[in-house]
DNA sequence: CAGTGGTCTAGACCACGCC
DNA sequence: GCGTGGTCTAGACCACTGT
Protein backbone atom coordinates (compact mmCIF):
# COMPACT_ATOMS: atom_id res chain seq x y z
CA UNK A 1 0.00 0.00 0.00
CA UNK A 2 2.44 2.93 1.00
CA UNK A 3 5.55 1.30 -0.53
CA UNK A 4 4.50 3.19 -3.49
CA UNK A 5 4.41 5.90 -1.39
CA UNK A 6 7.38 5.74 0.16
CA UNK A 7 9.13 5.86 -3.55
CA UNK A 8 7.49 8.53 -4.81
CA UNK A 9 7.95 10.87 -1.20
CA UNK A 10 11.42 9.55 -0.32
CA UNK A 11 12.62 10.16 -4.21
CA UNK A 12 12.04 13.46 -3.80
CA UNK A 13 13.58 14.79 -1.36
CA UNK A 14 11.12 17.40 0.31
CA UNK A 15 12.46 18.99 3.29
CA UNK A 16 15.42 19.90 0.77
CA UNK A 17 15.74 22.85 -1.88
CA UNK A 18 13.77 26.10 -2.19
CA UNK A 19 10.21 26.51 -1.66
CA UNK A 20 7.28 26.49 0.91
CA UNK A 21 6.84 22.75 2.40
CA UNK A 22 3.22 22.29 2.08
CA UNK A 23 3.15 23.69 -1.60
CA UNK A 24 5.95 20.85 -2.36
CA UNK A 25 4.09 18.18 -1.07
CA UNK A 26 0.73 19.40 -2.62
CA UNK A 27 2.47 19.97 -5.70
CA UNK A 28 4.36 16.19 -5.40
CA UNK A 29 0.50 14.27 -4.97
CA UNK A 30 -1.38 16.12 -7.77
CA UNK A 31 2.06 15.19 -9.99
CA UNK A 32 1.44 11.51 -9.08
CA UNK A 33 -1.97 11.89 -9.93
CA UNK A 34 -1.51 13.64 -12.86
CA UNK A 35 1.21 10.45 -14.34
CA UNK A 36 -1.28 7.66 -13.08
CA UNK A 37 0.83 6.88 -10.32
CA UNK A 38 -2.59 7.31 -8.15
CA UNK A 39 -5.46 6.28 -9.94
CA UNK A 40 -9.45 7.95 -8.85
CA UNK A 41 -10.28 5.85 -6.15
CA UNK A 42 -6.74 5.13 -4.81
CA UNK A 43 -6.35 5.26 -0.84
CA UNK A 44 -3.20 7.81 0.71
CA UNK A 45 -1.41 6.80 3.48
CA UNK A 46 -2.77 7.90 6.73
CA UNK A 47 -2.06 11.69 7.25
CA UNK A 48 0.36 10.33 10.34
CA UNK A 49 2.37 8.01 7.98
CA UNK A 50 2.60 10.53 4.95
CA UNK A 51 4.29 13.18 8.03
CA UNK A 52 6.60 10.34 9.10
CA UNK A 53 7.51 9.44 5.49
CA UNK A 54 8.33 13.50 4.65
CA UNK A 55 9.36 14.20 7.82
CA UNK A 56 6.75 17.10 8.14
CA UNK A 57 4.35 17.58 11.00
CA UNK A 58 1.05 16.27 10.32
CA UNK A 59 -0.54 20.27 10.64
CA UNK A 60 1.78 20.80 6.88
CA UNK A 61 0.38 17.65 5.67
CA UNK A 62 -2.85 18.67 6.52
CA UNK A 63 -2.21 21.46 4.79
CA UNK A 64 -1.08 20.00 1.38
CA UNK A 65 -3.96 17.49 1.55
CA UNK A 66 -6.63 20.71 2.27
CA UNK A 67 -5.65 21.85 -0.70
CA UNK A 68 -6.26 19.27 -2.92
CA UNK A 69 -9.86 18.71 -1.02
CA UNK A 70 -10.56 22.24 -1.70
CA UNK A 71 -9.50 22.24 -5.39
CA UNK A 72 -11.43 18.45 -5.59
CA UNK A 73 -8.69 16.18 -6.25
CA UNK A 74 -8.72 14.70 -3.06
CA UNK A 75 -11.58 13.77 -0.54
CA UNK A 76 -11.37 12.67 2.65
CA UNK A 77 -13.77 10.48 4.90
CA UNK A 78 -13.87 10.77 8.65
CA UNK A 79 -12.31 7.68 10.09
CA UNK A 80 -11.53 6.26 7.08
CA UNK A 81 -8.96 7.82 5.08
CA UNK A 82 -7.57 9.24 2.23
CA UNK A 83 -8.72 8.66 -1.24
CA UNK A 84 -8.28 9.97 -5.31
CA UNK A 85 -11.69 11.62 -5.95
CA UNK A 86 -13.28 9.62 -9.34
CA UNK A 87 -14.06 11.80 -11.80
CA UNK A 88 -17.49 12.47 -12.32
CA UNK A 89 -19.29 12.84 -15.42
CA UNK A 90 -19.94 16.14 -17.08
CA UNK A 91 -23.34 17.41 -18.28
CA UNK A 92 -23.72 20.04 -21.04
CA UNK A 93 -26.86 22.19 -20.45
CA UNK A 94 -27.91 24.55 -23.37
CA UNK A 95 -28.76 27.86 -22.36
CA UNK A 96 -30.58 29.03 -25.98
CA UNK A 97 -34.22 26.07 -25.05
CA UNK A 98 -35.97 26.29 -22.11
CA UNK A 99 -35.93 22.71 -20.76
CA UNK A 100 -36.56 21.80 -17.43
CA UNK A 101 -34.12 19.82 -15.33
CA UNK A 102 -36.56 16.58 -15.58
CA UNK A 103 -37.24 16.78 -19.03
CA UNK A 104 -33.54 17.44 -20.00
CA UNK A 105 -32.37 14.07 -18.17
CA UNK A 106 -35.16 12.19 -19.70
CA UNK A 107 -33.56 13.19 -23.21
CA UNK A 108 -30.32 11.45 -21.94
CA UNK A 109 -31.65 8.42 -20.80
CA UNK A 110 -30.25 9.24 -17.48
CA UNK A 111 -32.17 8.18 -14.47
CA UNK A 112 -33.35 10.79 -12.37
CA UNK A 113 -34.32 11.15 -8.51
CA UNK A 114 -35.17 14.38 -6.96
CA UNK A 115 -35.51 14.42 -2.63
CA UNK A 116 -38.01 16.54 -1.80
CA UNK A 117 -36.36 19.88 0.27
CA UNK A 118 -39.66 21.72 0.43
CA UNK A 119 -43.17 21.86 -1.28
CA UNK A 120 -45.53 24.15 0.01
CA UNK A 121 -47.45 27.17 0.38
CA UNK A 122 -46.20 30.21 2.53
CA UNK A 123 -46.25 34.00 3.16
CA UNK A 124 -44.00 35.66 0.25
CA UNK A 125 -40.26 37.44 0.88
CA UNK A 126 -40.09 40.46 -0.53
CA UNK A 127 -37.67 39.71 -2.96
CA UNK A 128 -40.90 37.11 -4.23
CA UNK A 129 -43.30 39.68 -4.12
CA UNK A 130 -41.68 42.12 -6.31
CA UNK A 131 -40.01 39.72 -8.73
CA UNK A 132 -43.67 37.60 -9.04
CA UNK A 133 -45.60 40.53 -9.26
CA UNK A 134 -47.27 39.39 -6.09
CA UNK A 135 -50.39 41.58 -4.56
CA UNK A 136 -50.14 41.93 -0.76
CA UNK A 137 -52.22 38.96 0.31
CA UNK A 138 -51.27 37.11 -2.12
CA UNK A 139 -49.59 33.63 -0.77
CA UNK A 140 -46.30 31.61 -3.04
CA UNK A 141 -45.78 28.08 -3.60
CA UNK A 142 -42.36 27.41 -3.05
CA UNK A 143 -40.65 24.10 -4.60
CA UNK A 144 -37.37 22.94 -3.39
CA UNK A 145 -35.42 19.59 -4.43
CA UNK A 146 -32.31 18.34 -4.38
CA UNK A 147 -31.32 16.31 -8.62
CA UNK A 148 -29.85 13.40 -8.24
CA UNK A 149 -28.95 11.90 -11.62
CA UNK A 150 -27.53 8.32 -11.63
CA UNK A 151 -27.07 8.26 -8.20
CA UNK A 152 -25.24 11.33 -8.24
CA UNK A 153 -26.46 14.99 -6.72
CA UNK A 154 -26.16 17.53 -9.28
CA UNK A 155 -27.90 20.55 -8.09
CA UNK A 156 -30.14 22.02 -5.82
CA UNK A 157 -33.44 23.77 -7.16
CA UNK A 158 -35.41 26.38 -5.30
CA UNK A 159 -38.54 27.52 -7.48
CA UNK A 160 -40.81 30.08 -6.24
CA UNK A 161 -44.55 30.51 -8.40
CA UNK A 162 -47.77 32.19 -6.96
CA UNK A 163 -49.83 30.64 -5.29
CA UNK A 164 -52.92 31.31 -7.75
CA UNK A 165 -51.22 29.50 -10.35
CA UNK A 166 -49.78 26.63 -8.52
CA UNK A 167 -52.13 26.44 -5.69
CA UNK A 168 -51.41 22.77 -4.68
CA UNK A 169 -47.12 22.30 -4.90
CA UNK A 170 -47.59 19.35 -2.91
CA UNK A 171 -49.09 17.49 -6.37
CA UNK A 172 -46.15 18.14 -8.54
CA UNK A 173 -44.97 14.45 -8.48
CA UNK A 174 -42.46 14.57 -11.19
CA UNK A 175 -41.61 17.39 -13.22
CA UNK A 176 -42.56 21.38 -12.45
CA UNK A 177 -43.19 22.28 -16.41
CA UNK A 178 -45.19 19.28 -16.58
CA UNK A 179 -47.28 20.65 -13.99
CA UNK A 180 -47.51 23.66 -15.42
CA UNK A 181 -48.32 22.78 -19.04
CA UNK A 182 -51.37 20.58 -17.82
CA UNK A 183 -52.68 24.02 -16.30
CA UNK A 184 -52.28 25.75 -19.59
CA UNK A 185 -49.51 27.56 -17.24
CA UNK A 186 -46.06 26.89 -19.20
CA UNK A 187 -43.48 29.73 -19.80
CA UNK A 188 -42.36 30.20 -22.98
CA UNK A 189 -39.43 32.33 -21.98
CA UNK A 190 -37.00 32.88 -19.62
CA UNK A 191 -33.85 35.03 -18.52
CA UNK A 192 -31.37 33.48 -16.58
CA UNK A 193 -28.28 35.17 -14.73
CA UNK A 194 -25.38 32.44 -14.43
CA UNK A 195 -22.68 33.28 -11.83
CA UNK A 196 -20.07 31.58 -9.94
CA UNK A 197 -19.75 31.10 -6.26
CA UNK A 198 -18.14 29.22 -3.64
CA UNK A 199 -20.76 26.69 -1.85
CA UNK A 200 -22.07 26.82 1.48
CA UNK A 201 -21.57 24.57 3.82
CA UNK A 202 -25.19 23.40 3.60
CA UNK A 203 -25.51 23.33 0.30
CA UNK A 204 -22.08 21.58 -0.04
CA UNK A 205 -23.55 19.02 2.31
CA UNK A 206 -26.36 18.52 0.26
CA UNK A 207 -24.03 18.50 -2.99
CA UNK A 208 -21.64 15.69 -1.57
CA UNK A 209 -18.70 17.92 -2.13
CA UNK A 210 -16.42 20.01 0.12
CA UNK A 211 -17.34 23.58 1.13
CA UNK A 212 -15.45 26.20 -0.64
CA UNK A 213 -15.99 24.23 -4.34
CA UNK A 214 -17.18 26.42 -7.32
CA UNK A 215 -20.39 25.96 -8.11
CA UNK A 216 -23.00 27.79 -10.86
CA UNK A 217 -25.85 29.97 -9.09
CA UNK A 218 -28.32 29.78 -11.21
CA UNK A 219 -31.22 32.98 -11.50
CA UNK A 220 -33.95 32.13 -13.64
CA UNK A 221 -36.96 33.97 -14.31
CA UNK A 222 -39.54 32.47 -16.63
CA UNK A 223 -42.60 34.40 -18.11
CA UNK A 224 -45.82 33.22 -19.75
CA UNK A 225 -46.67 34.36 -23.52
CA UNK A 226 -49.12 37.02 -21.75
CA UNK A 227 -45.75 38.37 -20.25
CA UNK A 228 -46.41 37.87 -16.78
CA UNK A 229 -44.15 36.43 -14.52
CA UNK A 230 -44.75 32.72 -13.86
CA UNK A 231 -41.99 30.75 -11.88
CA UNK A 232 -38.97 32.22 -10.51
CA UNK A 233 -36.24 29.74 -9.64
CA UNK A 234 -32.26 29.91 -7.92
CA UNK A 235 -30.68 26.73 -8.46
CA UNK A 236 -27.05 25.60 -7.67
CA UNK A 237 -25.16 23.52 -10.22
CA UNK A 238 -21.90 21.53 -8.88
CA UNK A 239 -19.50 23.00 -10.53
CA UNK A 240 -17.30 19.93 -11.40
CA UNK A 241 -20.69 18.47 -12.78
CA UNK A 242 -21.90 20.72 -15.33
CA UNK A 243 -21.17 23.01 -18.51
CA UNK A 244 -23.89 25.45 -20.55
CA UNK A 245 -23.35 25.75 -23.68
CA UNK A 246 -24.61 28.73 -25.42
CA UNK A 247 -24.46 29.94 -28.89
CA UNK A 248 -23.41 33.79 -29.71
CA UNK A 249 -24.38 35.57 -33.18
CA UNK A 250 -22.67 38.83 -34.34
CA UNK A 251 -25.05 41.53 -33.34
CA UNK A 252 -24.60 43.40 -36.56
CA UNK A 253 -25.69 40.29 -38.67
CA UNK B 1 -9.91 50.68 17.18
CA UNK B 2 -9.89 46.83 19.03
CA UNK B 3 -12.91 48.08 21.71
CA UNK B 4 -15.17 47.58 19.62
CA UNK B 5 -14.11 44.18 19.27
CA UNK B 6 -13.95 43.28 23.04
CA UNK B 7 -17.30 44.05 23.33
CA UNK B 8 -18.52 41.94 20.42
CA UNK B 9 -15.94 38.97 21.23
CA UNK B 10 -15.77 39.09 25.04
CA UNK B 11 -19.69 39.32 25.14
CA UNK B 12 -19.74 35.69 23.55
CA UNK B 13 -17.94 33.91 25.64
CA UNK B 14 -16.74 32.10 23.25
CA UNK B 15 -15.27 29.31 24.97
CA UNK B 16 -18.46 28.32 26.40
CA UNK B 17 -20.94 26.34 24.77
CA UNK B 18 -21.14 23.84 22.42
CA UNK B 19 -19.93 23.91 18.75
CA UNK B 20 -16.51 24.15 17.17
CA UNK B 21 -14.57 27.23 18.45
CA UNK B 22 -13.38 27.91 15.05
CA UNK B 23 -16.73 28.32 13.48
CA UNK B 24 -18.32 30.14 16.70
CA UNK B 25 -15.44 32.78 16.22
CA UNK B 26 -16.24 32.74 12.19
CA UNK B 27 -19.95 32.89 12.80
CA UNK B 28 -19.60 35.76 15.20
CA UNK B 29 -17.13 38.17 12.61
CA UNK B 30 -19.67 37.10 9.89
CA UNK B 31 -22.76 38.29 11.87
CA UNK B 32 -20.84 41.48 12.84
CA UNK B 33 -20.52 42.09 9.88
CA UNK B 34 -24.32 41.51 8.29
CA UNK B 35 -25.37 43.66 11.20
CA UNK B 36 -22.90 46.36 10.34
CA UNK B 37 -20.65 46.26 13.24
CA UNK B 38 -18.28 45.83 10.99
CA UNK B 39 -18.36 47.81 7.60
CA UNK B 40 -15.75 47.08 3.89
CA UNK B 41 -12.77 48.26 4.47
CA UNK B 42 -13.34 48.20 8.32
CA UNK B 43 -9.82 46.54 9.72
CA UNK B 44 -10.23 43.56 11.91
CA UNK B 45 -7.23 43.39 15.18
CA UNK B 46 -4.44 41.20 14.47
CA UNK B 47 -4.81 37.59 14.72
CA UNK B 48 -2.67 37.86 17.87
CA UNK B 49 -4.77 40.05 19.40
CA UNK B 50 -8.25 38.51 18.15
CA UNK B 51 -6.36 35.03 19.86
CA UNK B 52 -5.86 36.83 23.08
CA UNK B 53 -8.78 38.56 23.50
CA UNK B 54 -10.92 35.23 22.91
CA UNK B 55 -8.68 32.93 24.30
CA UNK B 56 -8.05 30.68 21.59
CA UNK B 57 -5.36 29.44 20.15
CA UNK B 58 -3.68 31.58 16.90
CA UNK B 59 -4.04 28.93 14.83
CA UNK B 60 -7.12 28.45 15.35
CA UNK B 61 -7.78 32.63 14.79
CA UNK B 62 -6.38 31.55 11.23
CA UNK B 63 -8.61 28.82 10.80
CA UNK B 64 -11.51 31.08 11.41
CA UNK B 65 -10.09 34.02 9.46
CA UNK B 66 -9.08 31.60 6.76
CA UNK B 67 -12.82 29.90 6.37
CA UNK B 68 -13.75 33.88 5.23
CA UNK B 69 -11.04 34.79 3.66
CA UNK B 70 -11.91 32.17 1.01
CA UNK B 71 -15.30 32.70 1.16
CA UNK B 72 -14.36 36.37 0.25
CA UNK B 73 -15.59 38.09 2.97
CA UNK B 74 -12.32 39.10 4.36
CA UNK B 75 -8.94 39.78 2.63
CA UNK B 76 -5.63 39.78 3.79
CA UNK B 77 -2.98 41.74 3.03
CA UNK B 78 0.66 40.28 4.65
CA UNK B 79 2.33 42.51 6.63
CA UNK B 80 -0.97 44.78 6.95
CA UNK B 81 -3.65 43.49 8.30
CA UNK B 82 -6.99 41.71 7.76
CA UNK B 83 -9.90 43.84 6.07
CA UNK B 84 -13.35 43.76 5.60
CA UNK B 85 -14.18 42.70 1.79
CA UNK B 86 -15.25 45.77 -0.47
CA UNK B 87 -17.98 44.48 -2.77
CA UNK B 88 -16.69 45.02 -6.18
CA UNK B 89 -19.13 46.56 -8.89
CA UNK B 90 -20.59 43.59 -10.82
CA UNK B 91 -20.25 43.24 -14.04
CA UNK B 92 -23.10 41.37 -16.49
CA UNK B 93 -22.62 40.09 -19.96
CA UNK B 94 -25.08 38.46 -22.35
CA UNK B 95 -24.76 35.03 -24.27
CA UNK B 96 -26.62 35.81 -26.99
CA UNK B 97 -24.78 38.63 -28.96
CA UNK B 98 -20.85 38.52 -29.77
CA UNK B 99 -19.05 41.02 -28.94
CA UNK B 100 -15.17 40.99 -27.60
CA UNK B 101 -14.52 42.10 -24.05
CA UNK B 102 -12.72 45.36 -25.31
CA UNK B 103 -16.36 46.48 -27.79
CA UNK B 104 -18.30 45.11 -24.15
CA UNK B 105 -16.70 47.74 -21.84
CA UNK B 106 -16.52 50.18 -24.46
CA UNK B 107 -20.49 50.17 -24.39
CA UNK B 108 -20.35 50.76 -20.88
CA UNK B 109 -18.02 53.75 -20.66
CA UNK B 110 -15.28 52.03 -18.50
CA UNK B 111 -11.94 52.87 -18.33
CA UNK B 112 -10.06 49.34 -19.49
CA UNK B 113 -6.36 48.32 -19.21
CA UNK B 114 -5.02 45.04 -20.33
CA UNK B 115 -1.47 43.64 -19.34
CA UNK B 116 -0.19 41.34 -22.07
CA UNK B 117 0.38 37.92 -20.28
CA UNK B 118 1.61 36.55 -24.12
CA UNK B 119 1.60 37.65 -27.43
CA UNK B 120 3.30 35.71 -30.37
CA UNK B 121 3.57 32.71 -32.67
CA UNK B 122 3.85 29.35 -31.44
CA UNK B 123 4.24 25.70 -32.41
CA UNK B 124 0.85 24.32 -31.86
CA UNK B 125 -0.88 22.48 -29.16
CA UNK B 126 -2.43 18.99 -30.20
CA UNK B 127 -5.45 20.54 -28.67
CA UNK B 128 -4.92 23.55 -30.49
CA UNK B 129 -4.32 21.72 -33.75
CA UNK B 130 -7.23 19.74 -33.87
CA UNK B 131 -9.71 22.95 -32.92
CA UNK B 132 -8.40 25.38 -35.51
CA UNK B 133 -8.00 22.70 -38.14
CA UNK B 134 -4.37 23.41 -38.28
CA UNK B 135 -1.85 22.01 -40.67
CA UNK B 136 0.97 19.93 -39.41
CA UNK B 137 3.48 22.51 -39.86
CA UNK B 138 0.95 25.36 -39.72
CA UNK B 139 1.97 27.72 -36.53
CA UNK B 140 -0.30 30.03 -34.12
CA UNK B 141 -0.85 33.08 -33.05
CA UNK B 142 -1.48 33.14 -28.38
CA UNK B 143 -3.15 36.20 -27.33
CA UNK B 144 -3.08 36.43 -23.35
CA UNK B 145 -4.22 39.19 -21.21
CA UNK B 146 -5.07 40.42 -18.05
CA UNK B 147 -8.12 42.15 -18.54
CA UNK B 148 -8.79 45.27 -15.99
CA UNK B 149 -11.92 47.41 -15.38
CA UNK B 150 -11.68 50.43 -13.40
CA UNK B 151 -8.70 49.03 -11.65
CA UNK B 152 -9.92 45.86 -11.23
CA UNK B 153 -8.87 42.58 -12.36
CA UNK B 154 -11.76 41.18 -13.99
CA UNK B 155 -10.66 38.28 -16.51
CA UNK B 156 -7.60 36.39 -18.01
CA UNK B 157 -8.21 35.92 -21.75
CA UNK B 158 -6.27 33.64 -23.68
CA UNK B 159 -7.09 33.25 -27.59
CA UNK B 160 -5.62 30.90 -30.08
CA UNK B 161 -5.92 31.53 -33.67
CA UNK B 162 -4.26 30.41 -36.91
CA UNK B 163 -1.39 31.89 -37.62
CA UNK B 164 -2.05 32.21 -41.63
CA UNK B 165 -4.97 34.26 -39.99
CA UNK B 166 -3.66 36.78 -37.79
CA UNK B 167 0.46 36.21 -38.65
CA UNK B 168 1.62 39.45 -36.85
CA UNK B 169 -0.27 39.73 -32.82
CA UNK B 170 2.25 42.22 -32.06
CA UNK B 171 -0.17 44.56 -34.12
CA UNK B 172 -2.56 44.20 -31.98
CA UNK B 173 -3.09 47.22 -29.67
CA UNK B 174 -6.54 46.79 -28.52
CA UNK B 175 -9.16 44.74 -29.48
CA UNK B 176 -8.68 41.49 -30.94
CA UNK B 177 -12.05 41.51 -32.95
CA UNK B 178 -11.19 44.96 -34.12
CA UNK B 179 -7.85 43.54 -35.60
CA UNK B 180 -9.93 40.89 -37.21
CA UNK B 181 -12.25 42.95 -38.71
CA UNK B 182 -9.81 44.52 -40.89
CA UNK B 183 -8.43 41.34 -42.38
CA UNK B 184 -11.44 40.38 -42.59
CA UNK B 185 -11.79 37.56 -40.47
CA UNK B 186 -14.51 38.87 -37.88
CA UNK B 187 -16.70 35.87 -36.64
CA UNK B 188 -19.85 35.56 -37.13
CA UNK B 189 -21.02 32.93 -34.73
CA UNK B 190 -19.81 31.22 -31.59
CA UNK B 191 -20.15 28.58 -29.48
CA UNK B 192 -19.33 28.95 -25.33
CA UNK B 193 -19.11 26.46 -22.72
CA UNK B 194 -19.31 27.93 -19.30
CA UNK B 195 -18.16 25.87 -15.81
CA UNK B 196 -17.57 27.02 -12.53
CA UNK B 197 -14.35 26.08 -11.51
CA UNK B 198 -11.81 27.25 -8.24
CA UNK B 199 -9.12 29.32 -8.94
CA UNK B 200 -5.86 28.12 -9.02
CA UNK B 201 -3.05 29.73 -7.47
CA UNK B 202 -1.36 31.95 -10.64
CA UNK B 203 -4.68 32.55 -12.03
CA UNK B 204 -5.61 33.76 -8.49
CA UNK B 205 -2.61 35.98 -8.37
CA UNK B 206 -3.37 37.49 -11.38
CA UNK B 207 -7.14 38.49 -10.65
CA UNK B 208 -5.80 39.62 -6.98
CA UNK B 209 -8.34 37.22 -5.39
CA UNK B 210 -7.58 34.10 -2.97
CA UNK B 211 -6.79 31.17 -4.28
CA UNK B 212 -9.62 28.66 -4.50
CA UNK B 213 -12.23 31.73 -5.01
CA UNK B 214 -15.04 30.25 -7.38
CA UNK B 215 -14.81 31.66 -10.93
CA UNK B 216 -16.39 31.48 -14.45
CA UNK B 217 -14.21 29.19 -17.14
CA UNK B 218 -15.46 29.88 -20.83
CA UNK B 219 -14.23 28.09 -23.39
CA UNK B 220 -15.29 30.32 -26.67
CA UNK B 221 -14.88 28.40 -30.26
CA UNK B 222 -15.67 31.17 -32.99
CA UNK B 223 -16.70 30.58 -36.69
CA UNK B 224 -16.31 32.53 -39.55
CA UNK B 225 -18.81 32.68 -42.30
CA UNK B 226 -17.74 29.86 -44.38
CA UNK B 227 -17.91 27.77 -40.97
CA UNK B 228 -13.86 27.73 -40.48
CA UNK B 229 -13.33 28.08 -37.33
CA UNK B 230 -11.64 31.28 -36.74
CA UNK B 231 -10.69 31.81 -32.78
CA UNK B 232 -10.63 29.46 -29.73
CA UNK B 233 -10.43 31.37 -26.48
CA UNK B 234 -10.10 29.98 -23.11
CA UNK B 235 -10.94 33.28 -20.16
CA UNK B 236 -11.17 33.11 -16.49
CA UNK B 237 -14.39 35.47 -15.15
CA UNK B 238 -14.05 36.45 -11.57
CA UNK B 239 -17.00 35.10 -9.94
CA UNK B 240 -17.64 37.73 -7.84
CA UNK B 241 -17.57 40.19 -10.42
CA UNK B 242 -19.43 38.59 -13.20
CA UNK B 243 -23.41 37.56 -14.17
CA UNK B 244 -23.51 36.26 -17.62
CA UNK B 245 -26.85 36.63 -18.68
CA UNK B 246 -28.85 34.51 -21.14
CA UNK B 247 -32.14 34.45 -22.80
CA UNK B 248 -34.34 30.88 -23.29
CA UNK B 249 -36.47 30.29 -25.72
CA UNK B 250 -39.31 27.04 -25.40
CA UNK B 251 -38.16 24.45 -27.91
CA UNK B 252 -41.81 23.94 -29.10
CA UNK B 253 -42.22 27.57 -29.97
C1' DC C 1 -10.57 -1.67 19.73
C1' DA C 2 -7.16 0.07 16.63
C1' DG C 3 -6.67 3.41 13.09
C1' DT C 4 -8.42 7.29 10.73
C1' DG C 5 -9.40 12.22 10.01
C1' DG C 6 -10.92 16.66 12.79
C1' DT C 7 -9.83 20.02 16.24
C1' DC C 8 -6.87 22.59 19.23
C1' DT C 9 -2.76 24.28 21.75
C1' DA C 10 1.72 27.03 22.73
C1' DG C 11 5.22 28.03 20.99
C1' DA C 12 8.99 29.47 16.99
C1' DC C 13 10.86 31.74 12.97
C1' DC C 14 10.28 34.07 8.37
C1' DA C 15 8.69 37.72 4.93
C1' DC C 16 6.42 41.71 4.12
C1' DG C 17 4.45 46.71 5.00
C1' DC C 18 4.75 50.81 7.06
C1' DC C 19 6.59 54.64 9.74
C1' DG D 1 12.33 48.56 13.81
C1' DC D 2 8.14 46.98 14.94
C1' DG D 3 3.88 44.84 13.92
C1' DT D 4 1.58 42.18 10.57
C1' DG D 5 0.28 37.88 8.24
C1' DG D 6 2.55 33.22 6.51
C1' DT D 7 4.75 28.92 7.62
C1' DC D 8 6.00 25.16 10.57
C1' DT D 9 6.59 22.11 14.66
C1' DA D 10 5.44 18.47 18.37
C1' DG D 11 2.42 17.27 20.81
C1' DA D 12 -2.79 16.26 22.74
C1' DC D 13 -7.55 14.85 22.69
C1' DC D 14 -12.02 13.90 20.25
C1' DA D 15 -15.18 11.60 16.82
C1' DC D 16 -15.89 8.48 13.46
C1' DT D 17 -15.15 3.82 10.72
C1' DG D 18 -14.02 -0.54 10.21
C1' DT D 19 -13.27 -5.28 11.91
Amino acid sequence: MSEKFDAILSSANLPQSGGLLYLRLRNLIAQSIDEGFLAPGDGLPSERDIAQMTGLSRVTVRKALGQLVSEGVLFQRHGSGTFVTQQVERFEQSLSTLTSFSEDMARRDMELRSQWLDRGIYAPAPEEMVILGLAGDEKVARVGRLRIANGVPLAVERAAIAASILPDPQSITHSLYAKLNETGHRPVRALQRIAAVNLDQKNAALLGVAPGSASLRIERTAYLASGRVVEFTRSIYRGDAYDFVAELRDAKS
